[in-house]
DNA sequence: TATGAATGAGTCTTCATTCAT
DNA sequence: CATGAATGAAGACTCATTCAT
């Protein structure tokens, strides 16, 4: 009647847009409940059903399977911890690189920590579901660990980082977070370190491993 | 005279037991592989039971689930690498500590990669199948960790190894070696590195971390 | 105004049990037929599909099991024979003890006739299924002839009926009415006799046995 | 060598036929003991194999299948049964019919009672099993109700017997002697009457039902 | 858009029977 | 004769997905 049906139109869809992404999010979060409490295989789809409160149409008229559900919070986890990773600044106004670095460990062990469910999911659930999700995860750990190599590469050029293998090292600072976090997330105990404790623990471990002493000679070595 | 016989009975019953645990290997065989293909979920007893090339109620005879089968052979994978640790000695006719850490986890490569299908398994499919498998598993992580813990005593105890957060810092040791190794069996160049240049690495990355320097210092530290 | 689509709503869900309730019965039906024709375990629950007309999952969405199919079976006959067994009034208004047990038998008759398949299934099937059937079954006999004992012990204090062991009579009299009907019901020539002729040969047996001398002796008495 | 080979022959096939008859003997033992106990249904081969402490294999040398033992001991049974049943013999030198009636009675009880586990399956567990046995027990009840039908008629030739619908009466008769006696049986109280006590109200009960008087009327009697 | 009844392919498991030794 | 390993048909039950309302 007053600004045309144009408008009008466009608003119901908007709203039509965020009602849907609305229940979207519920089912999202029901799943995420139920997944984490009983894993993606022992957990069916009524069980989403049951925790979300919708009927089992429903649930089909916003995702096309279980399993889409399953990446779809994947791919929300795999998006923060991504965005908790900074790039490493060089340059005068910055913070060292050490503190940059302890900046990114503790920003990922906020997301990890505050998304406890969904990363017990990534942690465990995600591992071995089948050859499709293997390939999903496996590409993301290797986009970590390809961070973490350039990383690296960058701090050999500056004579930060002694010489080693690389891809082989980053993933070995990859396991390291992943075992740490996943025994913290599910332990007994898990608020026995303070997360600024727990960032340095992991970040000593990294850079300086067990050893007391740099003049301990490796077997073998020539 | 009457040893004839009761020979001949003890050689049969021998033979017997003989050809069943010929058949339980075919059969563990057989599952391993398809296991470490398709995961533990996505493969039905029928796959089992093709590649076994045997009747399904032959598959009963042997083990009473599924289930079964696979916990057999975790638990296959719990004694060989359990079996290739070996504590550390002191004394003055062993080898150095360093040495005998190398020696466990050439070792610990050597199992794992002579039985790359099982492992796979161990590190990707156990994972989150269901609460008495998860149980299980954590139990032998946690056991793991407990040795490395108590060598890391042991090497604080002589002054080898730093003051450190030993229940974190076992998890990172465990963490690395089994992101590393799960890389190396499932990725696409899997012999890269020789399995003493891998060892040596591990070792490396364990003892001394990434850092080139040793005077480097973590941030907000007093 | 807002009484309109509340009101619809509830419609619709009457209508919903109405038609969940009319499918129960379609499916309880195809069992009792089914059942009574080949036995509770020589008829699969594909059996009732397909006498249904429904498919797996649907019988599974009434039912929790085959078992509780026929359960429910048994206790629909236990409701309806119970209900058709009327307590022997006395008093100067009601007719006689006699009438009213025939009326008794004439009510069991009508309900076992008019639910021939069900009542096969329970004088036939339902013996020696499975320890807890069994016990059912047990029960609800053990019921029926504590009805019939109390009945007895109510016609001695009125001097009907003679002194005799009260137990062991009362299942003679179940019995016989059991057998007759199970004969009647799967015999070749299921009316030769009209139900109220049944009903009167059946009490005459129950009262005055099959002697024609009330004076004889049994041997050994003193 | 001395009394020729045909001799010897013969004696050896007659030890085998003994040692065959006496395996078989060992077999329905054991199946009588397991049937008993948990049913035909819900016991297997494997049931009776242990029992028997026999290999899978001899059983089928000397069953075609566990139907077959089954039916074994069915037969047992009828023939036992129909054994202790004696015709009613007339004449002077002989007891009363009473006596004789008596005397059948006590034997069928003794049958019974010597047969525990046999009556037990015959009463219970042989009912329903499929349409095969159903006819077969069908048959074996028939002919035990003619019997009593034609005691009953000779009864009525001599006056004993009152007029009655005979072939429902001869069931009734039967309905009741099954129903008490599988009581007597399962029940918890086995012995709490003697046999010729309970012959005696067995019989009672069907010369003279549960009356007090001779002079009762049926309702709806002319 | 929301519903939930209906579907049926697929799963694990049992067990009577066979047969090579 | 005796054995017991092997068989495979058949069973009950589950659950992700579809579709008429």
């Amino acid at each position: 009647m007053s600004a045309g049906p144009g408008r009008e139109n466009e608003k119901r869809k908007e709203r039509a847009l965020q009602r849907r992404s609305q229940r979207r999010e519920q089912i999202l979060l029901a799943a995420k409940k139920v997944f984490s409490l009983k894993g993606y295989h022992d957990c069916s789809v009524s069980d989403i059903l049951e925790e979300a409160e919708i009927a089992r149409g429903t649930f089909y008229l916003y995702f096309p399977s279980k399993r889409a559900v399953f990446e779809d919070l994947l791919d929300q986890m795999f998006a923060q911890i991504t965005g908790a990773v900074r790039r490493i600044q060089l340059g005068p106004d910055v913070p060292s690189e050490l503190e940059q670095m302890n900046g990114n460990v503790l920003r990922i062990i906020d997301v990890l920590e505050s998304n406890r469910e969904l990363t017990i999911i990534l942690l465990r659930e995600a591992v071995g579901l089948d050859a499709d999700f293997d390939q999903k995860l496996s590409a993301f750990y290797g986009r970590l660990s390809a961070m973490i190599e350039g990383a690296l590469r960058l701090g050999q050029s500056m004579g930060l980082i002694r010489e080693c293998h690389l891809p082989l090292v980053s993933y070995c600072v990859l396991g390291s977070l992943k075992e740490v976090m996943l025994q913290r997330l599910t332990g007994k105990s898990p608020r026995a370190l303070s997360r600024e404790m727990l960032a340095q623990e992991i970040l000593r471990f990294n850079f300086w491993g067990i050893s007391s002493r740099e003049s301990d000679q490796l077997p073998g070595r020539t």
